[in-house]
DNA sequence: GTCTATAACCGGATAGAC
DNA sequence: GTCTATCCGGTTATAGAC
């Protein structure tokens, strides 16, 4: 890439600015007011800016979703950063890192269901099983990788190339279960986080059982024909 | 109750069919041209009613969802009848019954995911975890309560207890995975069903094993805990 | 050519007259 | 129970400002 002029970086700075404003806007609403009570004309509103100006930086109100997701992500491998340095424990670290998706999530608690609902639909760019949303699904894949790769656990090689996939899918699942979850501190998710992760690396040792042979391979060869599209 | 006196009669058939007329313009509309291309300006004008009538019926477009799904179960529930008076073998009546749920749904392929995303929205009356879709989600559990009591298998106690709604769950991922599938004739998904429904059976079978024991219990207690609100 | 702003459009939902 | 008129908010078109 070539060094911009000044005149360039000028231009760029300014819609910088107005795009960061506009973003932290939407953030700041979505977790004030909820997803659907947030409306477009209040962002712009509050970012100093006009409708718009948001829909020149953001096809539509789902991508501002996109970029919410972004940002937790982030938190989130903030938040991990150190357990994942020091613990070896594959249950204890698998433990760590869905335990702090909730507690990342937990300021946004009260938007996520109508969040939720958008991601999961098949045509919308949010959708993470393609589309808009893939670089990040593929940050979270590889997240998984991580906690499996730093850890002393021995996985089997067919095993190994599934489940940070697999691990994904684990995390959404506890997602979901969490925006149902009314429990105080939301506490009956990390108790089900608890159970899960200990049930998964019992379940992984158990998959070397001659008697379980068949069935591994099977279900291995069923996650592999479900994730090639 | 008492006999409905000539005029009540009166009051209620003209009502009746008015709401038939919106509903079943609405399930045209949906097929024709899917959920969100159809507006409810629309169903009004094909039902020969007016916008405030149809809200008059349904308190929103959501709704008409809602009726929708009942309409598909009534025919899946016709379509297996005969299949399960005469089959015996789990399996097979768990993949009949599955196959059967996307057989029927194939007409509604194109609209399913976007009524899908409707569903999942833990908000939405609709969400088949609570609310307005509830006596239709039980009566789907209840199917599979008779899939498993009509065969010859003999499932464990406490497996059975939390098999059928384990089912449905089972089914709802079925029907996400059909959404997405683009091959001709949905044969993937058929293939998938296949599957999956072997596999279950299989370790059903399994979970008898002295090894498993812990994890037996184990998943039992989480899905149990799960489902318990 | 990049950004901003205003004025529509469209469709789900509601109010209230009849 | 039926209708019309209206609101409201996501989205789009487009005119102008830098």
């Amino acid at each position: 890439m070539a060094i911009a002029s000044p005149q360039e970086i000028k231009r760029t700075r300014r819609g910088e600015t107005s795009r960061a404003a506009i973003l932290s806007a939407a953030l700041d609403l979505f977790q004030e007011r909820g997803y659907e009570a947030t409306t477009m004309r209040a962002i712009a509103e509050r970012a100093g800016a006009s409708l718009g100006s948001s829909y020149h930086y953001f096809p539509s109100k789902e991508h501002l979703v996109l970029e919410f997701y972004r940002h937790t992500h982030e938190l989130h491998l903030a938040a991990i950063a150190p357990m994942l340095a020091r613990e070896k424990d594959l249950t204890s670290r698998l433990r760590g890192t869905v335990r702090a998706v909730v507690v990342t999530c937990e300021p946004f608690h009260a938007v996520a269901g109508s969040i939720f609902s958008t991601v999961a639909n098949p045509s919308s760019p949010l959708n993470p099983f393609g589309g808009a949303a893939k670089p990040l699904r593929e940050e979270v894949v590889a997240l998984y990788a991580e906690v499996i790769k730093g850890s002393d656990a021995r996985i089997p090689g067919d095993i190994a190339e599934m489940l940070p996939l697999t691990l994904w899918l684990y995390q959404m699942a506890i997602l979901y279960f969490w925006i149902f979850d009314k429990s105080p501190g939301r506490l009956r998710t990390l108790e089900v986080i608890d159970e899960t992760a200990e049930l998964i690396v019992r379940l992984l040792t158990l998959a070397n059982l001659p008697v379980l042979r068949g069935s591994r391979k099977r279900i291995l060869g069923l996650i592999r024909s479900v994730v090639e599209h």
